[in-house]
DNA sequence: GTTATTGCAAAATCTTTGCAGGGTG
DNA sequence: CACCCTGCAAAGATTTTGCAATAAC
């Protein structure tokens, strides 16, 4: 378990977290939340759960979607389904509120941030009278690579 | 099979699709077409199958699947995730390029309209070269009905 | 007549659940 | 030492697949 500023600030996170709400602070908990802050990018339990059987903390599938559910709730990771059939994840902490693009050929993912996405936020609060936590924009298509796979084809 | 000039509209753009591609047109494709702009709003593939399950031409699920494959391809319907593990579908025939809100305690989803998501795509394919076919644009949170719920019981 | 498509059931995939044993508080 | 959490395996839920029978062309 390496140490970094940021895997401190989400153990402590988590740590309170768990205290506030009475749960137990057990060292699976802890194993995979370090995992994930371990690791860039997005990812899906199965390869979650493939990355840490060889690890000391080696857990099973049940208790990575029990703590991967913790983890949503407290805010520390995010979900996301692209389309497939799999939910994948991404951690978030202090990561600024961006959105995806995401390359329907390759499947890779790219970032990016957009400040008028509040203001269409804004705008859809007073139509709808909704109370609005979170938003999912995703643009899909193809990257620069793929794009220029099917030009070269064409 | 009720006549309306939208259903006419999408029975002719699927045939042109099936023979364009030389695949056949079989009874079951259209019944599910057929079915699907019967009715308004959100579905999903189990209660598309259910509602056939009753009619002249009650098919199997995988050709509910199949038929819905085919539909996604040319563009009659659009997919959805909304945070479920099962995906639900809409009917997109010339129906404006809309997105969501979808409220996290009741599942309503409402519909709205903004100019601004293009200005969003286009500053985000200027920073990333990625070509853009479509997107999709989530805000979750509570409908007004579970907001003032939630307020009186605070 | 050929061969794509259907329907059925079985399989595959992802996620949840029940329960006995173990670890946290 | 009470009882929450884990691990396992089984069950659920959704989607896909294999194959014989059927229907489109």
């Amino acid at each position: 378990m390496k140490y970094n500023k940021e895997k401190d600030s989400v153990m402590h996170i988590f740590t309170s977290y768990l205290e506030r709400k009475g749960y137990r602070k057990t060292h699976e908990r802890f194993a995979v939340l370090d995992e994930i802050y371990s690791v860039n990018g997005h990812f899906d339990v199965e390869s979650l759960y493939e990355m840490m059987k060889t690890k000391k903390y080696a857990i099973s599938i049940a208790t990575v979607y029990n703590t991967i559910e913790l983890l949503l709730e407290c805010k520390l990771i995010k979900r996301h389904q692209f389309g497939e059939n799999t939910s994948r994840y991404e951690k978030s902490f202090e990561c600024s509120n961006h959105d995806h693009l995401i390359c329907t050929a390759c499947g890779e993912v790219v970032e990016f941030w957009n400040p008028l996405v509040e203001e269409i936020q804004k705008a859809a609060i007073v139509s709808t009278q909704f109370e609005v936590n979170y938003h999912v924009l995703y643009f899909y298509g193809l990257c620069p690579k793929c794009k220029s796979k099917k030009a070269d084809n064409a």
